[in-house]
DNA sequence: TTTGCATACATAGTGCCGTTAGGTATCTAG
DNA sequence: CTAGATACCTAACGGCACTATGTATGCAAA
């Protein structure tokens, strides 16, 4: 179980990245987000789609409906050029925090 | 400048990694931050306060009044038993998701 | 000496956002 | 035909950082 605020501070980077692969729809977000964390992350639907579409109104996605081969239709969500600066913007804050947190949990400084 | 949410999934663990390393008081861990950080987190007091009062309450951290040589008081916080075991869980959350972001990251996968 | 800044603590109101819960619809397998 | 996975959506609730504000002390510059 992840708590909270780190979901909260991962979702965004976290489905940039994923779409930084190429288009996905949301269903195959959050199977994509379980299998990469080990089943460590499952993320729920209800929180997904809000997210998609915030992002969306930012500027940050763009999303299409499409029909797959099953016949059937999906929205598909795909990185705009706004998105993937932000996404860097995104890495760059995490590893600062990353690093200052990895200082105080190396036991032995330099 | 980092985000509000990514904030908020550092500062738990960031503090009880600080008083990890021996008891502090509340001015002292917002400049500690700052200075782990190369100046990118800033905390201000109206964010840190709240949060070891919540701490402590927790049972996470424990306070204690105390006078400096400057003759000044100042609040101390040191970690408890359960605080070190709170830390540990922290500590294995936030790996689990930098390494799944590490994964998206990462151009070249194995 | 008084004005300003850093130090040092505290609380209240606001707003964002994950969580939980609930709703609709299609496809597939038993 | 029915149960579960797939696939999308929204509303109410609660936690928590942020901003603003208040109090008090020490120190240095004007």
């Amino acid at each position: 179980m992840i708590s909270k605020a780190l979901v909260a501070a991962s979702t965004k980077p976290m489905i940039l990245s994923i779409l930084l692969g190429g288009e996905n729809y949301g269903y195959q977000i959050i199977q994509k987000v379980k299998k990469l964390s080990g089943g460590k992350l499952e993320w729920s639907d209800g929180m997904l789609y809000p997210v998609l579409h915030r992002l969306e109104k930012e500027g940050f996605v763009r999303s299409q409906w499409k029909m797959s081969d099953g016949g059937r239709l999906r929205k598909y969500y795909k990185l705009t050029e706004k998105g993937g600066e932000e996404l860097e913007k995104e890495r760059k804050q995490w590893l600062s925090v990353h690093e200052a947190l990895s200082k105080l949990w190396k036991p032995i400084p330099a």
